[in-house]
DNA sequence: AGAAGATGTGTAATCGATTACACATCGTTG
DNA sequence: CAACGATGTGTAATCGATTACACATCTTCT
């Protein structure tokens, strides 16, 4: 590989000059310039990474923990964050929890020791251990769809967003709501969803069954077989209605009832979150929320830069969303 | 932040001894051991990796290289590859080049400052540049999905399965076969799956019709476009059948013909390629083939830490394939 | 008992960049 | 014309780790 050095002899200057020319710092000449841009032409000379960020303890790389790469949030977020790292030179490292909240510890450890400038944290759920971590971070970290305390957080209308489909439902004429939903140790998800609908349909004195309300764990198979559940336990007084949390569990609800013979949503009418590509494609299109992931990325982002930068932060934000009403309503 | 002098001054001991403690490399008494270890714990201490890299050569990082990471193949891809480096203690650096061959090249040469350890690039058309490029590259690369010589490549299966399409959509009776492609600037995509198409026509002495062939983008919408100028070009004899090498166009295609009224698979069939998720729930469900991105990722991983511990690969390798027969055919 | 090997630790060079400081040259100005 | 600022370049320390080499003890074996 070819150093600084290569090139200073090459050029026949001193390392100086070459790393000034580099960094477009101090004086170079002329005459010096053009035979160090020559050589780098030539060789296609690239600074070592490692050696500058020894030197200057920036690595112009920002990580990225999220809990699964493989799923269309996940990708429209990174692809967000793509977009305005991307503009500012910088580079992702991505790392994946599987789900496992002790993997967040870890790989905000790891891309500790990575010196990575910038932390992107979409957190699932937020233990004790998780915030002692975070505290005495070196490093700075924003969060995206979770509110983390202390940590400026970019969250989803979450509640909002679920009344504003409790309400839609309700509107309709649905008095019989069920729920699909995931685990309550998942904030955001899990909890914040499930006390809108809860609320909602509370506040219009309507029956809260816990036979109408199942748990999934976010895949499409586990809203089926959730759905599954809420039928064949209430042969005689099914719901005309399922807010699923997700647009995936959504579609696997609805593949259940389409099987058994419902119609969608003349017998119950279904709604998601999330606008999965797929739910417009599906019969019947699928009413749910849009939440400008990849919006949120950029945005989340944007925040990372500016507190990297030192500017604090109000902590708590909440990106937009948008009903998306289609034909299972 | 805490460094290794750091710690050997706390224990009492050099730093020499430290790293050989951290390393496990010589010896290191018991006493010694103890001791760094319990400092280690007490500050949490990371060595840094710009440090370690320096001396070593080695960053523990690849880079990815693929056109767009808002995919569904590309994070499947990606997950498959992230599953294995995981487990070599590998961290993984995206790069996306939006679809920019220009880009390509520029992310090489970024991953060469970067010093990572191997690249796995995900081409979509290849330049006379870019293998110049990478053909004096010191880094290990491998590729995925495209065939690039001199490299050691993992293709898919791209006339293999679309003969089968061909030959299912033949064997079902369809005499009139239609075809939605891409740019013949992509070799695989767009050059391979439409000479799997005019070869098996050929084959069959069916008649291949200019008219019955459009060009879309991947896209879900220039998929409605594409079948939407098929359709309004030959009013008098449209096709009863036809072939789009990506699902997404496929769907695309699917909404068009369920606009205006044709019945699927009854007055035109459609098959697609990749196994989108969506696939699965569209209706009718559309008959595809499944590639296996995710094990594909696995398997160029595993090659990409073969050509890094200096085995020779056969170059060219050809994953499997899956025809998945649902109801749009 | 003495030699040979095993065990445990330290000294100092090195990786490839950045940067404070010093020095030289040149044009301008009072 | 002496002095000063602008311009152009080099010397050497530094960042935080690894590692070749040297040295000291302690076992063990003949």
């Amino acid at each position: 590989m070819t150093t600084i050095n290569d090139i200073a002899k090459l050029a026949g200057v001193s390392r100086t000059t070459v790393s000034r020319f580099l960094n477009n710092s101090g004086y170079v000449g002329q005459e010096a310039s053009e035979r160090i841009a020559q050589v780098i032409n030539e060789t296609g000379y690239m600074p070592s990474q490692s050696a500058q960020t020894l030197r200057t303890k920036k690595t112009g790389v920002i990580g990225i923990i999220l809990p699964k790469i493989s799923t269309e949030t996940s990708s429209r977020v990174v692809s967000g964050i793509n977009k305005v790292m991307k503009r500012e030179g910088m580079q992702i490292l991505l790392t994946d929890t599987e789900l496992d909240p002790d993997k967040e510890i870890e790989y905000l450890r790891l891309l500790k020791s990575r010196q990575a400038d910038g932390i992107i944290l979409l957190a699932t759920n937020i233990g004790e251990r998780l915030q002692q971590e975070i505290e005495a971070f070196p490093i700075p970290v924003v969060a995206l769809g979770q509110n983390i305390p202390g940590v400026p957080s970019l969250t989803y209308a979450d509640y909002d967003a679920s009344s504003d489909i409790m309400h839609l439902l309700i509107g309709k004429g649905h008095r019989k709501i069920g729920f699909i939903g995931v685990s309550e140790t998942d904030p955001a998800v899990g909890k914040l969803r499930q006390t809108a609908y809860t609320d909602a349909l509370k506040r219009q004195n309507l029956e809260v069954k816990e036979s109408w309300m199942a748990e999934g764990d976010f895949s499409i198979d586990s809203g089926y077989e959730a759905m599954k559940r809420i039928i064949t336990d209430n042969r005689s007084d099914p719901p005309d209605a399922v807010f699923c949390v997700t647009d995936r569990m959504a579609t696997g609800a609805m593949e259940y009832l389409k099987e058994q013979g419902f119609s969608i949503p003349g017998d119950v009418a279904v709604a998601g979150i999330g606008d999965a590509v797929m739910s417009r494609y599906i019969t019947p299109s699928l009413t749910t929320v849009n939440y400008y992931n990849e919006e949120a990325g950029e945005a989340v982002g944007e925040m990372l830069l500016e507190t990297m930068a030192g500017i604090k932060h109000s902590k708590k934000m909440m990106h937009k969303y948008r009903l998306i009403k289609r034909d299972s309503v």
